[in-house]
DNA sequence: CCTTCGATATTTTTT
DNA sequence: ATATCGAAGG
């Protein structure tokens, strides 16, 4: 790590860049910045807020910051505190570093996840908090299994009290800082009849026995260190002298005492967000955090990025229309000098199917002048409004990718395969013992495992090392003794390779011996063979790291896979994943009362959940860069069952200046309008407010009066696509099908066919999605 | 000990 | 509709 050989004409060429432009003199980081954002640059000393809108550059101004601090030798990388909540955040802006300050970038060695630092933090400091530095990281699955212990050795019924509650209060006190014995007695009371504080208590007594940490811990404890150890705490402040924060609106309260505390060494501390993109109160976050950051912060400065350089006029208005009619907001209205576009679509289907048939047709027509579908997304409110789409796609031979679900490490056999490494790694990692004790099966039930688990206790040793006893007594039935004494001997002889061997090359031999690939690979079902491919995917994986410690650092932290991507696919998403990326075309679907807004939001969350639905809505629409289109539809079916529904509120929130409405249902607008008022709908809620009398006659109407007509119509519609007179089916048939493959007909049911698959099993289709051989 | 059946809940998700 | 989970049966 080296300084920049001459970096002062740098530095006076920025700071005159303040008062007198003279571009001509300016470094290159500061290119092509706008006034707000230069200001954000260089106000480097004291508390900043970045109010930075959709696409206005966030990323741009905040990497400038950090390389105007490095080039003007206000500190050194390693003097920088950067944090992010997510790795590929955290990613992206390291790589923009590198392209900035070059081989400097290794020397930010604190720009990362509020996680990843936390958990340096705490391995440097681990004693401090009962720990040693080499303690394991648990994720959620650990989390809840070592729960469903301390709830169970608490003698309730898991019932009544699930760990999976428990586990969620306990991440809610430690999200706002709350160490066991600071948890209230009344908030104690949230859990097992004021037991609550206990569990807590006997939770974190066992994590310690473990030498584990879980995620709430790696905020939690070095907040907690700080408090009690001054020296600790000065030794960080004095460090960093500058501070930046991503996504500001996300963080909840451990988060904020911890950025508070380190801040008060140089209160140089510079936060970026939007309040009007915080979607994640549900998981602790505090928009108050950034609303009242000029307050916490003395003299601070604010500054607004609010030029767009990402969507079109018509997207920018009419997201703004819909995000101005929330309270409490900071205020900002994004601009743009480029070209207003084409307005926001509002269109309106008869039903699921028909949303997902027509926005086929649109994205294929798309296609057909030129568009990639990787510039295409359909975002929705939930995961189950994917099914709809994926159905459609496979029928249409249309590539998609669905974003979100199970990630690549929270798969099971990927778990379990982790579980293996992790014991050979780490023989105290009871929970990882458990895990693969009976995986494959080994004739060791619940019973067995009790006993191990006794004389673990009882001794005061790990499970694994317990296990190794046990088989030297004939406390287990014969058939399990020996198959666990095969497990062990195999432990030793791994461990006793770990050091001669490659670590990939000792996992696949691992994999191998255990039996564990041979599970999968006998199994016949229809995702096993996926299963024995990201099994392999996960051993070549572990090549690019130095030993098998160091990759189970990265998977304990960073729980993603780089999916590979190749042929051009449209990408179906949630709104919450969306949230940061961008995509010319972007389809907003589902845009219904209790589909979106949320049933839920509005059961239970008051204005305060509204008002984030909304955001969630504003976010959705500022992904479009070239286009944005929504779609509402009269029917869904909902849990399996039919429900009629009425456009989303947001709909009335939209600016009519910057939408144009369309109807495909056959009758054309009128119908539909008929049956929620006389009128045009939209106007008249907007004009009434959200819940007028005549938007509560059109909820109880729910379309009635119409459906009738509307619904033979529209199943004749639907029929056509099904039906196609598929008179070539019977039963005994072989058929194919693109998600299932081949299989047999069992039964004809209309044009609905009960088929047994050679993999997937029994399963219902539309003859539709079937062809002959 | 392992498999099968019925009851149950079902937003959003990162680390 | 469907997936998941815990309890009863082989």
């Amino acid at each position: 790590m080296s300084q920049p050989a001459n970096p002062d004409p740098a530095q006076t060429a920025a700071q005159t860049a303040a008062q007198t432009p003279v571009p001509a003199a300016e470094p290159a980081y500061m290119d092509g910045l706008n006034p707000p954002q230069r200001e954000a640059v260089l106000t480097t000393e004291g508390p900043v807020l970045m109010l930075a809108g959709a696409g206005t550059g966030k990323t741009r101004a905040l990497t400038s910051r950090l390389a105007h601090i490095i080039y003007t030798q206000r500190a050194w990388p390693s003097e920088i505190l950067a944090v992010t909540f997510t790795n590929k955040a955290a990613r992206e802006m390291r790589e923009r570093m590198r392209s900035m300050i070059g081989d400097m970038v290794e020397g930010l060695r604190f720009l990362g996840t509020f996680h990843a630092i936390g958990a340096r933090m705490l391995r440097k400091h681990a004693e401090l908090a009962g720990l040693q530095s080499n303690f394991t990281i648990l994720d959620m699955d650990d989390q809840l299994r070592l729960l469903k212990q301390i709830v169970a050795a608490a003698d309730l019924d898991e019932k009544r009290w699930p760990a999976k509650t428990l586990g969620g209060l306990i991440d809610r006190w430690k999200n706002r800082g709350w160490n066991p014995g600071d948890v209230s007695d009344e908030e104690a009371w949230a859990f097992a009849d004021g037991k609550g504080g206990e569990l807590y208590a006997a939770y974190q007594a066992r994590l310690k026995a473990l030498n584990a940490a879980d995620f709430g811990d790696l905020l939690l404890a070095p907040l907690t260190i700080f408090r009690k150890h001054a020296d600790v705490l000065r030794e960080y402040q004095t460090r960093f002298r500058y501070i930046l924060v991503d996504e500001y609106q996300d963080t909840n309260i451990v988060q904020y005492l911890w950025l508070r505390l380190l801040a008060q060494g140089h209160k140089n501390i510079c936060v970026v967000g939007d309040d009007d993109q915080s979607i994640y109160s549900w998981r602790g976050a505090e928009v108050a955090n950034i609303l009242r950051f000029d307050k916490d912060f003395e003299d601070a400065r604010v500054v607004k990025l609010e030029q767009n350089y990402r969507s079109t006029g018509n997207i920018l208005a009419a997201a703004g229309g819909l995000i101005e009619k929330n309270s409490g907001r900071l205020g900002k209205t994004l601009w743009t000098d480029g070209d207003a576009g084409p307005k926001v679509k509002i269109v309106g289907v008869w039903d699921g199917p028909e949303e997902a048939r027509r926005i086929g047709d649109d994205i294929e027509s798309l296609q057909g002048h030129g568009v990639s579908l990787d510039n295409i997304a359909i975002l929705v409110r939930a995961q189950f409004q994917t099914r709809e789409f994926e159905d459609r796609f496979i029928y249409i031979g249309l590539p998609y990718r669905i974003v979100g679900g199970f990630r690549f490490y929270e798969r099971a056999e990927i778990r379990d395969a982790l579980a293996y490494f992790r014991v050979l790694a780490q023989p105290a990692d009871d929970l990882a013992f458990e895990r693969i004790v009976n995986t494959p099966k080994r004739g060791l039930g619940e019973k067995s495992v009790q006993k191990i688990r006794y004389l673990a206790r009882a001794e005061g040793i790990p499970l694994s090392a317990a296990a190794g006893q046990i088989v030297q007594t004939t406390d287990l039935p014969a058939g399990g003794r020996k198959s666990l004494a095969e497990l062990v001997e195999n432990f030793r002889r791994w461990r006793e390779q770990l050091g001669t061997l490659p670590h990939a090359e000792l996992a696949r031999i691992i994999l191998e011996e255990s039996g564990y690939i041979g599970m999968w690979q006998a199994d016949r079902s229809a995702e096993a063979q996926g299963r024995v491919e990201n099994l392999n995917e996960l051993t070549r994986a572990m090549e690019d790291f130095e030993s098998m410690e160091s990759f189970l650092e990265h998977v304990a932290l960073v729980m993603e896979n780089d999916a590979a991507r190749e042929e051009p696919k449209v990408t179906i998403m949630t709104l919450h994943a969306a949230k940061g990326l961008e995509y010319d075309h972007v389809f907003l679907v589902g845009w219904e009362e209790g589909v979106f807004p949320s049933q839920r939001s509005l059961d239970e969350g008051g204005t305060k959940a509204l008002e984030e639905e909304r955001r969630l809505a504003y976010v959705g629409i500022t992904r479009a860069k070239q286009q944005a289109q929504i779609t509402h539809a009269a029917n869904r079916r909902i849990y399996g069952q039919w429900t009629s529904s009425i456009p989303s509120r947001f709909v009335a929130d939209l600016p009519d200046d910057h939408i144009d409405m369309e109807t495909t249902m056959s009758g054309g607008a009128s119908l539909w309008r008929a049956a929620l008022d006389d009128a045009d709908p939209f106007a008249k809620v907007e004009r009434q407010g959200t819940r007028g009398p005549g938007w509560q006659r059109a909820a109880a109407m729910g379309g009635k009066a119409p459906r009738g007509t509307n619904q033979i119509e529209a199943r004749a519609e639907s029929v056509t696509v099904g039906q196609r007179a598929r008179t070539d089916l019977k039963v005994g048939q072989r058929v194919f099908h693109q998600k299932f493959g081949n299989g047999e007909i069992m039964a004809i049911e209309g044009n609905k066919l009960e088929i047994e698959f050679d993999m997937a099993g029994s399963k219902r289709v539309l003859d539709s999605f079937v062809e002959m051989f």
